[in-house]
DNA sequence: CTGTATTCGATATACTTTTATCGATATGTG
DNA sequence: CACATATCGATAAAAGTATATCGAATACAG
């Protein structure tokens, strides 16, 4: 039973990447089931509210250690813990936001990240005119201070929301600060750092996704487009 | 020599997923040897700047269906159109924010967007206040207009930027309003819709992705942090 | 023109991820 | 307690992706 709590920290890294990607989803779902008051889910519950197929749910489930019971389902609030556990989610993670402009401000002021263990110190910015500033009760500071405020706080992860240009320098300086973890926010495609993470966020990946698909629904049946592709486009 | 152009759209359908998500690196690295006077690309020169493997390049061009030249490499100017003709780059869509809040106006503001084929017209909000202003020369205007302007200016795609548990009513206003496909930003999973596409941009999964590496990294040479994480963490 | 270094693309292989099958365990009803 | 139903987990199969190999085409230097 408390096999489930096993910390072998080997295990944690050989997770399959697409689950955990997965992960978050459960936690949102099963988070919605301990509301509810259940006290355990079945892989075929949470399967449906996420689309998914319950045997993917399962395996899933397994990869972070948690056992199930036959004929019943996984413990809720065992798995929320178990998960959270395994995405380092169990105890928040002090971030700074690099570049305080208009995603690094809206970053900077959306609550849902406390979920997820990651709670934004601060701002930098390299535009004195924004220094100085307070985004959503955060202050937004110059980067000669950044270095210094890493290595006091012991700050491991950075945002990077500076403009696309800046991105290589602004990591550059960020790992030599110290910084473990990059979160990039910024098209720009990093080459590798020694002892530094990078994850990047590439909307325009997402967004290829999208519109492939559409493009290539138009081209199928091209019926329900044709009509209004013929007429001429107005404007607001 | 024509074949790369070739429009037979069931071949657009079958590229694989994460070929698809590739394709956005591959315009970028592209434009630079445009921009740097390069006729021809090889594949070890793209996968060079990317981090990636040349077999892979070599695998995904073939997909977009641009044949290379043994000893040259691949035609960039071609290889670019061919690519945006694939993700339905290649004539820009137009598309509407719903919600009109921190994450709405970034995106509205955002002039990257231009580059990939989509041109963000107007946001909508709820929020009376809201209605009226303009962000970035772009109106917000009041979901009862959505339905109309969506038929008039054939916006197929919206952006989805409202509050979590607005996220699926606003889904289905869009779809009845004859959305297409939608990006989805909440972090709400939406039901499937008949005939909508949703694309979610997850930032819970990629923050998993970091966290989790991050996690484990701390596991495996724990020497580096066990320090710091003995020392009391001070406050700004 | 010959030899060497590039490079592509077809085919084959290895690897990862998803899905299927099925026996074993649990619940609850009559 | 027998039996129908639900559920898990181990193992196996299938599908999807990434990588390796190698012959053929091209460029270019000598
Ligand atoms: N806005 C969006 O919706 C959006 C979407 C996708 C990607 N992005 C990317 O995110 C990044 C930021 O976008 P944005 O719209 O917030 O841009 P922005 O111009 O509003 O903000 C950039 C901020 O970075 C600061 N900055 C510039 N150079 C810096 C440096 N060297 N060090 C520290 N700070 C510096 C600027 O002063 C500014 O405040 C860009 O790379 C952009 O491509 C933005
Ligand atoms: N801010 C971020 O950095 C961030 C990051 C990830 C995800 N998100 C998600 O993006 C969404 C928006 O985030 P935000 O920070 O911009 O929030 P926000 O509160 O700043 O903006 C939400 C906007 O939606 C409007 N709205 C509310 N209900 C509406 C409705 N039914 N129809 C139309 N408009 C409506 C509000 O008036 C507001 O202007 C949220 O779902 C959030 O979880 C935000």
């Amino acid at each position: 039973m408390l096999r489930s709590y096993a910390m072998t920290e080997d295990r944690q890294i050989s997770i399959a990447l697409p689950t955990i990607r997965r992960l978050p989803m459960y936690v949102a779902v099963l988070e919605k089931a301990l509301q509810d008051g259940q006290t355990h889910a079945s892989s075929s519950q949470i399967a449906g509210a996420l689309g998914l197929e319950s045997i993917q749910v399962r395996k899933d489930l397994a990869a972070v250690g948690v056992v199930g019971q036959p004929g019943v389902g996984f413990p809720v609030g065992e798995l929320i813990a178990a998960i959270e556990k395994s995405l380092g989610w169990d105890n928040a993670s002090d971030a700074f936001v690099i570049g305080a402009g208009h995603l690094g401000t809206a970053l900077a002021g959306y609550r849902g990240f406390a979920r997820y263990g990651l709670n934004i110190v601060a701002l930098f910015d390299s535009d004195p005119a924004k220094v100085g500033q307070t985004v959503h009760g955060k202050k937004i500071l110059p980067m000669e201070k950044f270095a210094d405020l890493v290595a006091r706080l012991h700050v491991r992860i950075a945002i990077l929301t500076v403009p696309a240009e800046a991105a290589t320098e602004s990591a550059a300086l960020a790992a030599e600060a110290g910084i473990k973890a990059l979160w990039n926010f910024t098209p720009t495609k990093l080459a590798p750092i020694d002892g530094v993470i990078v994850e990047r966020v590439d909307l325009a990946a997402s967004l290829a996704v999208l519109s492939s698909r559409l493009a290539s629904l138009v081209g199928a049946s091209g019926a329900t487009r044709a009509q209004a592709a013929d007429e001429p486009e107005s404007e607001v």
